[in-house]
DNA sequence: GCCTATGTACTCGGATATCTGCTGTCCGAGTCGGATCGG
DNA sequence: CCGATCCGACTCGGACAGCAGATATCCGAGTACATAGGC
């Protein structure tokens, strides 16, 4: 169970555009030189963020990328579900029912499976965590140095 | 980010051999046709967890697999650790460092990435919830018929 | 001098190859149980 | 009849292919800006 890398890059562009400020529209490669990570492939990443109404995009010369609302409206569950999709990371498939289960009465299956309800419960968790992270969080926690030097390194790459 | 089936395998198992009780060994093959699932491939999961010492393998003629501790002893987080291994989901690639961030001073550096605690806030929840469930509780949540119908299921086949 | 039309360069967006890790399968080493033979 | 020995079949354990999803890359559609021309 690994998680796309795509999660880090997408949480460090959304805390570099936080930093950036709201009226400045930063390119996939300048975002990409910034972390030293393929153009394109960060594209692919920065494009399902817009879907999720996190970022938003503008075309053009002096287009880019965006945060699509204020950093307190943005939590982390919201950037991990828009990379890594909605589904939770344990999908029951209901082996009870198969082999020994089919001979089963099924007023026993009303109930949902257990185990999939305890590791429904750990998942809420993560979610409930991470929801209650937004990317204002990451901008205090983060040394304001980080933003000084994004600006310096945006600077001379804006026109 | 999707995880192994082999979890919900490995889950359903050691709730079927804490129905069965403590002194029966169930070859692979049972648990297999247990749940319709391929023999040999349940296997690779089945060792796994005799290597976290959740089950205790027996050779022979009458040998199979058995819980290697008491279920109360036996959480979930053991058998999830067991089988998709002990690393977190999500891992800090330290991207910060690269592209803007080598200019930087290195004192900067000296906490750890905020990107990475709150990710490794969340897996904390995560795993704390899966360690406060064992197998035990699995099998008081569960209906008294799926013990029934396993018993019925595995004397047939013992010798 | 001002407005409009045009061209250009730059941007995002989606479609396309490659590659690692999960999925699925197989065969060999080891072991227990039972059968056989001898006393 | 009882015990030791041998044989056989069954078990686990690790090593070997196949495939899906993540990784990495590319090119095309669209847009805003700058420029040139006309009024």
């Amino acid at each position: 169970m690994k998680m796309s890398e795509g999660v880090e890059w997408g949480l460090h562009c959304c805390l570099a555009l936080a930093w950036l400020g709201d009226d400045t529209a930063v390119p996939t490669a300048t975002l990409a030189s910034a972390f030293d990570v393929p153009p394109h492939y960060l594209n692919k990443f920065l494009q399902a963020l817009v879907r999720a109404d996190i970022l938003a995009s503008s075309a053009g010369v002096k287009g880019g990328f965006r945060l699509a609302k204020r950093p307190e409206k943005i939590t982390l569950l919201d950037v991990v579900t828009a990379i890594e999709g909605p589904e939770a990371s344990f999908r029951c498939t209901e082996i009870r029912r198969r082999g020994a289960g089919v001979t089963a009465r099924p007023s026993e299956f009303a109930m949902p499976c257990g185990i999939a309800i305890a590791m429904g419960r750990a998942d809420a968790a993560w979610r409930r965590e991470l929801a209650a992270q937004t990317v204002a969080d990451l901008v205090k926690a983060a040394p304001p140095a980080g933003a000084e030097r994004m600006r310096c390194w945006y600077a001379p790459r804006a026109r």
